[in-house]
DNA sequence: TAAATCCGCCTTTTT
DNA sequence: GGCGGATTTA
């Protein structure tokens, strides 16, 4: 069942454990294997396990696996969450000792941004030009990962001030859900202890930031016994403040490489393990096949880019009859979203034979993982919004976004008069709308809009408290007129009737929460909703359909077939991580690519692409030279076999 | 207040 | 080429 470095892994329970798992050496399993083997032949409690996953889809799918394994009631007992959740559910309890209340809510990076945006508008009113942005944001970024304050005085006055306003909000984001977690425990020791467990184990550890490390450390104190898994060769996400050398430097006391791999064969093994010895900062291992089948890596170099694009279906309808391959057991990989359009046109104008009925048919079905956009639709924001306001009053944020949505009158003007004022001396906007302030004369029209807007508000309050949630919501969006408001400003029919869609959605979405949860409210809907896409994602999963995504999201999936297309030089390595000198993350990153294939891979590139509108020209990605010719068997577009 | 126009930029994405 | 943001114009 497990290979003896793998057992090892499972048995090594005491102590600070860092696994290095190599792509495809059955990490996963060693995990679940571990938490079992603490809980029966240990005989450790469930509830003193905990186990820390980066995304929703890996907590729930080793939930899964361990209640296979388990009896089901002691599997739901060991704790197994994101880092953010986890920290959630602390928070809710705990985050009164720091001067929040417990209904706060959670900010996504948009909020973030609007509220950085009107900060700094406002500081500068009195000060004159505005530096731009983006520097400061990065900074304040910086600052609030690594948990040091901003160097220049723009920066670190605003920095304070979003703090100040967060806090005044009654509201957290995403790396404040961290950072506030580690305070707590390092303020507050004794609740520290009431979280911290006997057991602890982290996947994905190559992409902890520091203050993931901090919180992790605190966790650990207790026991000491530590256990991350990872692989720094995978670590793909250092532009979003993950570090390396939290795995690279992980103080350990016992050491294990899984270096035996269960999913590709030599070929591509091979060409991965040259790949990535290139690359200076990283712990030394090497993948080993498990087979010795061999399939040659296919490459060739189009002239353009629809000629790619051509010889990659071609290449697809050939090894779907001759290997017997199905549409689910392609990807084809990318490096940038934009890459996916020619290889969707190429997809849906192929003709191809049915193998059954030998039909001909037009159009291969495909997927296209990712795009954002599923959540910043802005009606489902406007109604978040709604709901945030009733959960919180403070939360001005929200306030601010519905207040004149749908129009009812309350102009820019005014709120402009409004909030000065609420800065300036800082008195709750929602206090400014129900009492008002003999400081401001306000047009009777706007006076009276508010008023109309602050009743509608606490009634929603009442109803939400006193009926079930989807009722109190079906109410609300009757009660501003929502419909209305979409058949007037949304031009098209096609348009109005997707986003009105979209807001039955969104009931539904409330509706099915109320089923589910055993306790539900609104603030814990509000902060589910936020923490994990997967609940608000419609799944229309394709049976059986090519796969698309970029390389980023391929991690952790693996498919049959795979095909790197774009491999060129400004494209991987990506130009701006060539003028950052970032080339080791963008090694990694084809790293990741090509170890995602299990029996083919097909590697690729164009002369000439469009790149914003123009034609331009490319060579291929210099990261190419680095992978032995002998593994490569170099065809032509045309004969792409 | 909203439409019109211009300018500048362009990765990767989960929580 | 196309989007978002900012400024200008009716």
């Amino acid at each position: 069942m497990l290979n003896a470095q793998q057992k090892k892994a499972v048995e090594t329970t005491e102590g600070r454990v860092l696994v290095l798992a190599g792509a495809g050496s059955g990490k996963t399993r060693v995990i679940i294997h571990r938490i079992v083997h603490l809980i029966e032949k240990r005989e450790v409690q469930p509830s003193a396990i905990l186990g820390l996953t980066f995304t929703n889809k890996a907590a729930r799918e080793m939930k899964e696996r361990i209640g296979k394994m388990l009896d089901a009631k002691r599997a739901k007992e060991v704790t197994l969450s994101t880092f953010h959740s986890f920290c959630m559910q602390i928070l809710r309890k705990e985050i009164h000792r720091l001067g929040y209340t417990a209904d706060f809510t959670l900010y996504d990076e948009g909020d973030m941004k609007r509220l950085l945006k009107q900060l700094a508008r406002s500081t500068l009113e009195h000060e004159g030009e505005m530096p731009s942005l983006e520097p400061v944001a990065a900074k304040i970024a910086q600052a609030r990962a690594s948990g040091a304050p901003p160097d220049d005085k723009f920066s670190n006055d605003l920095y304070e001030r979003l703090h100040g306003c967060l806090r005044a909000y009654n509201a957290v984001d995403f790396d404040s859900l961290l950072s506030l977690t580690v305070e707590l425990f390092e303020k507050h020791p004794e609740v520290k202890k009431l979280y911290q467990f006997r057991y602890i184990m982290i996947d994905e550890y190559q992409d902890t930031s520091p203050i993931q490390y901090r919180l992790a450390e605190l966790l650990a104190e207790g026991s000491g016994n530590l256990c991350v898994v990872g692989d720094d060769d995978q670590s793909i996400y250092g532009w979003r403040g993950a570090e390396v050398k939290n795995i690279l430097q992980f103080p350990h006391d016992t050491l294990i490489r899984l270096q035996q791999n269960y999913r590709s064969l030599p070929p591509i093994l091979k060409a991965a393990n040259h790949l990535i010895a290139h690359n200076t900062e990283r712990h030394d291992k090497e993948l080993v096949a498990t087979t010795d089948e061999s399939q040659p890596i296919v490459l060739f170099h189009a002239p353009t880019a629809a000629d790619e694009a051509a010889a990659v279906v071609q290449r697809m309808l050939y090894l779907r009859s001759e290997k017997g391959l199905r549409w689910r057991d392609f990807a084809i990989l990318y490096r940038s979203n934009a890459l996916s359009q020619l290889f969707e046109m190429a997809l849906i104008q192929a003709m191809w034979q049915e193998q059954k009925t030998k039909s001909w048919k037009r159009g291969i079905p495909y997927a296209v993982f990712g795009g954002t956009e599923l959540y910043e639709r802005s009606e489902v924001k406007d109604l978040m919004a709604y709901l945030r306001v009733v959960a919180n009053s403070r939360d001005e944020e929200a306030l601010l976004r519905i207040i004149n949505v749908p129009r009812r009158g309350i102009s820019d003007k005014t709120l402009g008069q409004l909030t000065s004022l609420n800065r300036t001396r800082q008195i709750p906007l929602w206090h400014l709308l129900e009492k008002g302030d003999p400081q401001i004369e306000l047009p009777t029209r706007a006076q009276n809009a508010i008023h109309h807007f602050v009743l509608l508000i606490q009634e929603a309050r009442h109803k939400f408290a006193n009926s079930s949630l989807k009722e109190a919501f079906t109410w609300l969006i009757e009660a501003i007129e929502y419909k209305n408001a979409i058949e007037e400003e949304v031009q098209s029919d096609k348009a109005r009737l997707y986003k009105w869609e979209n807001v039955q959605n969104c009931i539904n979405a409330l509706g099915q929460y109320e089923e589910e949860s055993e306790n539900p409210s609104l603030i814990d809907f509000l902060s589910t909703t936020m923490l994990d896409q997967s609940y608000r994602e419609e799944r229309e999963e394709w049976n059986d359909a090519v796969n698309l995504m970029t390389f980023h999201s391929a991690k952790g999936l693996e498919f049959e077939a795979c095909f790197l297309i774009g491999l060129e030089d400004p494209i991987i390595p990506h130009e701006k991580s060539v003028a950052e000198n970032r080339l080791e993350e963008e090694r990694r990153l084809l790293y990741v690519a090509i170890t995602r294939a299990k029996k083919f891979l097909t590697l690729s590139m164009a002369r000439t692409r469009m790149r914003y509108g123009k034609e331009d020209e490319s060579s291929p990605s210099r990261f190419l030279f680095e992978i032995p010719k002998e593994l490569l068997r170099v065809v032509s577009h045309r004969h792409p076999f």
